[in-house]
DNA sequence: TACATTTGCATAACTAGTTATGTAATTGAT
DNA sequence: ATCAATTACATAACTAGTTATGCAAATGTA
């Protein structure tokens, strides 16, 4: 198919649909010319019960991967051909045991017959080919449980995205943003507390005037996300970082990791030993977040915020 | 799945299908992520589109793969939600000429983005890989372009059934199924002659007595083929092949192929160095059959047959 | 110029799967 | 012992495709 060169692998769905569909057909032309009656969807089912000799409907279905309707469907089909009984011995009645007939066994060395000739077949092919198609499927299986293509698309979003954020340093023009953003999350969540509106309210003197810092995330020259490095009074060395807030519609940006980043940056610069946080562990993505940029849980240290439940740390 | 390593290749499509489906539903969430109302079935057509602005429902189709009628659905549901317009200028008014609204150009500016990301996921996913599956499928497409499954499969059968035959010489025992096999195809196209019933009724004197031999092709014991090689009265080293006939049972066993080869070695054990035949041209698996031994047609010899309208030689 | 054939498309009916739902039988918990 | 929860299954309704069919428009031909 000329189109799929066009394309490129975008249509990796439309380009197996179209394998299954010419190898599906194919299937049933091979049934036929061996003279039988047996349509190729039986295939799967119908070589469980070669095996099992008497099983379930939902056991096959989880076996075969198939929902259990479709096997459902499937068994009934067989039996009105005389391939299949139902209904053996079981003494929970829920349970619909099904098995093999006389006719069914029957079939069943004619069937072993083709097999062979078609596993022939497709080995020819798979010995023709460079590339092993059967090989990769079982790959991308495996590939596809640990992490879905969903989630890997999802990352390669973010990545790009990421390269569209800019992280710079506080400036006046970027004041409301820093206290609309930070109103935006909390309250949404909590309560605003008096300590809030200090920091949010006069940034140059809470924080920058005595040796903090704050940065801006810009995404496409629009300020999504802010975050402050505040110097902490007890030590020389150590640093608070506070006031992060990402807005809800840049959310999956990576925005937050990249003020995390340029927050611990910041501090290793100014010789920082520790920098601490205060959180609350109901906003699982931000934890998560501290502990993917090296923050531990620490305890017991004192807090002016109700709404701290964890306390976390970076060591240096 | 455990059930594809049981049961082996011949799932081939099984497996296909259930990749299809793993892939298919993650597309559906992609798009869902990215804010998109767009279903992933729409995206040969929408595509298509971006690239070739105006163009004949037909036209899509035959693009992309898919059924006429197929298309036809698809883009009656992206009219709906308006990413397309039909009914663009056609003097022909048979013809539905679709494009993109000004929205559905919007929409592709977007798709652009999320088809760059994809792409690099399933990128990511072949790197991974040992086997390549997007590499895979298109050289599966040639092969089975190029070769079908089905004939592919058949081949193996006839291969596998004509290791079930065995090729003896005449013996008493046969006389009848080398009279009723010839009988069977002969009135079957054409009439019964004279010279058929003097060959067919005295074997032993019309053939084997005059340094001629019969072979004949068991399967399973039971005589399905016979073909007979005849001394020429002009010379010492001409032979004729003839009265070969193949059950229509066991057709598709190769028993053809193997009585010729064995009329041809034992002609040559005999230091024959012409072998001839007559035949009709209606036959077009036995034309077919001989020259695959090696025989070339030639003209203008007498024979006693009405039915003869090819005459053919093998050269030893 | 008339009429048969071909073309382009929509619609209907089918296929092989799915999810959603209802029901009877069984199991579990008080 | 009773009642809620779970289980096994069948059935219904949906999805994404297919082939079959019918109709109107266009084309080809005598």
């Amino acid at each position: 198919m000329e189109f799929f060169n066009k394309v490129g692998k975008v249509a990796l769905g439309s380009r197996l649909r179209l394998m299954t569909a010419i190898i599906t057909d194919d299937a049933a032309k091979i049934y036929e010319s061996y003279g039988m009656h047996f349509s190729p969807k039986w295939f799967p089912v119908f070589y469980t019960l070669m095996n099992e000799k008497e099983i379930t409907i939902t056991e096959i279905a989880t076996e075969i991967g198939h929902s259990q309707p479709s096997v459902s469907k499937i068994i009934q089909e067989m039996i009105a051909t005389g391939l299949v009984e139902e209904s053996l011995k079981s003494s929970d009645k829920r349970r619909n045991i099904v098995g093999l007939t006389a006719q069914g066994w029957e079939f069943s060395k004619e069937l072993k017959l083709q097999l062979n000739d078609v596993e022939a077949a497709v080995d020819g092919l798979i010995s023709e080919s460079s590339h092993n198609l059967w090989a990769a499927l079982e790959e991308w299986e495996h590939l596809l449980e640990q992490k879905t293509l969903f989630k890997r698309v999802n990352e390669q979003k973010k990545l790009r995205e990421s390269k569209d954020v800019k992280i710079v340093p506080f400036e006046s023009q970027y004041l409301e943003a820093f206290k609309t953003l930070n109103v935006e999350w909390i309250s949404t969540y909590f309560e605003m507390e008096e300590a809030d509106y200090k920091a949010l309210d006069n940034p140059k003197e809470y924080i920058l005037d005595k040796g903090g810092k704050i940065f801006v995330a810009l995404y496409q020259n629009e300020p999504l996300g802010v975050c402050a490095l505040i110097k902490m009074n007890d030590s020389e060395f150590d640093f608070e970082m506070a006031k992060m807030a990402v807005s809800p519609k840049a959310q999956g940006k990576n925005i937050g990791f990249l003020l995390g980043q340029a927050i611990v940056n910041s501090a290793r610069e100014q010789g920082a030993k520790k920098i601490y946080l205060e959180s609350n562990t109901i906003l699982k993505p931000a934890i998560n977040l501290y502990y993917k940029l090296g923050f531990q849980k620490v305890f017991g240290l004192p807090t002016p915020y109700k709404r701290c439940n964890i306390q976390m740390e970076l060591k240096i």
